[in-house]
DNA sequence: TCCGGCTGAGAGAGCGCTCTCTCGAAAGGG
DNA sequence: CCCTTTCGAGAGAGCGCTCTCTCAGCCGGA
């Protein structure tokens, strides 16, 4: 009882397998009535080709990877950002029928199996997602000749045209409205260092400090709620006479919204916050939170047009989208 | 400037195409010294096998497709339920060295999409994410004779295996927690009564309350925060003397505590309140909330290990995952 | 009437692999 | 010493499809 092949079809719809196959190719150099009785053909069988032997013949497999490098953990549960661009892009692919085939790769070994699974040409491009500096990844994968970009700049130099958004400037927008709110001493909770972001957004602040004239404060944490709560209480520590802020991701800074409250400093009245990032949660804290939006769905729905444009040899030119500063309470 | 076939392994190597074969597949019928020969040419050549061509004459794909039948916004953003599901999966899947193939399928274009998909025999097997009952995706999966296994009872009986928690048993467990702490006027927020979590749960409230001689308070929301808020108000202005509230979903569950607060109600002095879920946002709530935990990893990984087992004509019985109360400082 | 051009359909090779069948050689028993 | 058994390796078919090449048939122009 095995599925109908084209074979099948042909002999059913009395033409050769060549003619039937261009039917279900939708060329247009097959007569009507001829096409109509392929057509017939194919939905009284129910004929659904077999992928694998069209792609052994066309080398293509019209699905690309989706490669999640970070730790599991931290992937979804933690930052709503990651579920945000899988599923974006896995919408945007939907549109062109290719399909999308996630895979995580935490551990080293996960990253040989990733590149094996590369190598063996069961996608036609990569779409990667990957955080951290140390990341051998982008490299070993851009070596592969398989279509790459990244969502993100990839932190190690590397040749992958990426999307990103404007880190830096979003940062000075966020500590030039702290700046233009009379706030004095302005502190930061950096992100981690071997993160773009982390490095990018860091940047961002000290830019502007520099340019109005003030010192900078800094504390690094590692984009979790936790580690913004520990940051922020040593911030208080260092300089008690902080009365601003700006955290380099939400989630960091919900974590600093409760050691403020903790420390009984009023938001923003003594203190204003800015965070990056405009995670939902963001609209929820108390008091909401002023942060740093970028398109996070644009980024996800550019990264794929990009690759999609490298099949068929586009450009390969990094795209980056610009920030908004969402004005809330908090700053 | 192809990639190497096993044809070009097999010459280097001075052995037939059959020999090749059996070293790359791991046969034991091939001597020492030829054996490394084989993975010697493999090596220099850095051959990878063809899926495509090897998938042709197995009628294997080494993939499983796991589609998320629920409209897109919902999966991931609002609900981190999906995440870990989906991250449990895979990992797991990752074990057996199997890939995952994301699909979301959710307008109906989409769906027949996704049928159309697993019809071509590009997945061994489906694992189906699908809550809602009016979906029609769990019928048409198991009409096409492919191993399908669902995350949840189907809400439609359906000839499908499932792993789902004992939902009506720890909706018992959170209300009889409520009842012993004394609490006289025991509300419920419900969640929408086509789906299997949100009926199961009602039930398992009424049952308690049924045994306890005390009058049903019953609001109906949709899972969101959004809506358990709006819930939360209606059920204060129905009913002002009520003390606890059992809430369908800990996002739900946020929702009401906030309209709690902004009624100037005392959690849980004036208003004990219970969620469902565990997610982590329940430890940071003012207060944390108790809840009902289910085991969302077991869920996941059992329902891999019910469609391994299955490949391997294995039983095709429920499994259902006990659930345990969570007693944080909200009752 | 003949011929060239064009359109539409068939023949058949070949994509890269697995797996059965076959066969040679080595080993062991009578 | 010969015959049977076992083991290791090769030959070759075939998985289901695409795509090039070929060719039949028809039309129009000279």
């Amino acid at each position: 009882m095995r599925r109908p092949t084209l074979e099948a079809v042909a002999a059913r719809a009395g033409v050769s397998r060549a003619t039937a196959s261009r039917v279900v190719n939708g060329q247009t150099t097959v007569a009507p009535n001829i096409r109509d009785a392929v057509l017939r053909a194919i939905d009284e069988l129910g004929y659904v080709p077999n992928p694998a032997a069209r792609s052994l013949v066309t080398q293509r497999t019209d699905s690309v990877a989706l490669v999640v490098s970070e730790p599991p953990t931290r992937v979804f549960s933690e930052d709503p950002l990651f579920s945000t661009v899988i599923r974006s892009a896995s919408v945007e692919l939907e549109t062109v029928n290719k399909q999308v085939v996630l895979m995580l790769a935490s551990s080293a070994s996960s990253h040989a199996r990733v590149e094996r699974y590369i190598a063996g040409g069961h996608v036609d491009g990569v779409m990667l997602i990957s955080m951290h500096g140390a990341d051998p990844l982008p490299a070993a994968l851009s070596r592969l000749r398989v279509p790459v970009v990244s969502y993100g700049r990839p932190a190690v130099p590397v040749d992958i045209p990426y999307v990103d958004n404007d880190n830096v400037g979003g940062a000075e927008l966020a500590v030039r409205h702290l700046v233009a709110g009379g706030r004095r001493r302005i502190a930061t909770i950096a992100g981690p260092q071997d993160m773009i972001g982390g490095q990018d957004r860091l940047t961002g602040y000290r830019n502007v400090l520099r340019d109005s004239d003030r010192r900078s404060i800094v504390a690094v944490g590692d984009f979790t709620r936790e580690s913004g709560a520990v940051a922020m209480r040593q911030l208080l520590g260092d300089d008690p006479g902080l009365d601003a802020v700006f955290v380099a991701n939400d989630l960091m800074a919900v974590g600093a919204l409760q050691s403020l409250r903790q420390a009984g400093r009023r938001v923003p009245d003594d203190v204003a916050v800015v965070g990056f990032d405009d995670i939902e949660a963001a609209q929820y804290t108390e008091p909401p939170l002023t942060t740093v939006r970028h398109p996070v769905v644009e980024q996800a729905t550019a990264m794929v047009r990009l690759l999609l444009g490298l099949f068929e040899g586009g450009p390969a030119d990094p795209v980056i989208l610009p920030t908004e500063l969402v004005v809330r309470e908090s700053a």
